[in-house]
RNA sequence: GCCCGGGUAGCUCAGGGGUAGAGCAGCGGAUUGAAAAUCCGCGUGUCGGUGGUUCGAUUCCGCCCCCGGGCA
């Protein structure tokens, strides 16, 4: 059973955009978690790990094995490490914290919260509002929240992890490649049918590399060339902070594959038949 | 051939007599409930070539080359 760990296949309205594999690909084995946000629900890696462990949980009762696949470093981080308990944060104090110019909202966490504020660097708009809503909403501290943490699974399983890292400059050649084909294979009505929905821009889904860049030229700002560039531009910048985080953010030890992947890739293929017979 | 406007960092361009700077790209980094997100750091390049003026020219002047546009 494959479980998916990427933060934008988990959307149901991005399929083509997201990369997600198709039915195809999948090929019969049971594929979990791919598509089973509505884009109107924002997923987070507490929810999606919450999920997670329970998939992991059931395939293992069914005697299988689960095999997690993605490149959202944080959700695999916080499956194994677990996280701070920190409940639901009210709505109304998301919206109005998230609704603050970033210098106003930074001033606030420097009264609020300001040892996390002088942690933060004053231009950091999103987690300064994380902060700032934490405190706000639960009247506790996001460092004092963040002193304790639970429901990681690490110690718990037997993991035989692989990081992939390719030659940059193979990678990039993707990144340029994989947005033309997109677009080849229906994201336009994919992000038409999204946008249709009328959605908050600041939902996850709208923001998944390609969406803005494709609503550009459904709406004649960008034409077909611009537009290719501009989303294969997002593409090799995100693959960027990829490398940097799987580089540095996750155990040393785990071991990395530094080769161009291919289908007929022999060491991968040897890898994971390895893992079967430990 | 003539007249304009340009030739400055990989790209787009700013600047200006004391050897130059932004954005993007690229590179490095941060990263704990939006993470395909959010944020931080890194800029020497014969300033097209060549003569001249000057203490000093990438900056001013002459000539040449190249690229746009216009007139023939």
């Amino acid at each position: 059973m494959v479980i998916n760990a990427d933060s934008a296949q988990v959307y149901a309205d991005l399929s083509v955009v997201s990369a997600r594999p198709t039915e195809e690909e999948m090929d019969g084995i049971e594929h979990r978690l791919f598509g089973a946000w509505d884009g109107s629900v924002a997923c987070s890696a507490a929810r999606w790990a919450e999920v997670a462990r329970e998939e992991i949980a059931q395939c293992h009762a069914d005697g299988a094995v689960p095999i997690l696949v993605g490149g959202t470093g944080m959700y695999i981080k916080v499956l194994l490490e677990g996280i701070a308990p920190i409940p639901e944060i009210d709505p109304e104090v998301r919206r109005v914290t998230r609704a603050l110019p970033v210098a106003v909202a930074y001033e606030a966490l420097m009264i609020e919260d300001p040892e996390r504020a002088t942690q933060l660097d004053p231009t950091d708009g999103q987690r300064i509002a994380r902060a700032l809503e934490v405190k706000r909403s639960t009247g506790v501290t996001l460092g004092d929240w963040q002193m304790a943490k639970t429901g990681g699974i690490g110690e718990e399983i037997a993991l035989f992890p692989l990081i992939l890292l390719p030659p940059r400059e193979w990678l990039y050649e993707r990144c340029d490649t994989r947005f033309a084909q997109m677009l080849a294979s229906g994201a336009k009505d994919e992000v038409a049918a999204l946008l249709e929905r009328g959605l908050d821009p600041d939902l996850p889904v709208m923001r998944a590399i390609g969406v803005l860049e494709i609503a550009a030229l459904q709406a004649g700002e960008a034409n077909v060339d611009e537009t290719i560039a501009a989303g294969a531009q997002a593409t090799r910048n995100y693959a960027k902070r990829q490398y940097t985080w799987f580089r540095r953010q996750i155990d040393p030890e785990w071991p990395r594959l530094t080769t161009a992947i291919e289908m007929d890739n022999i060491q991968l293929a040897d890898y994971f038949a390895g893992l079967l017979l430990d």
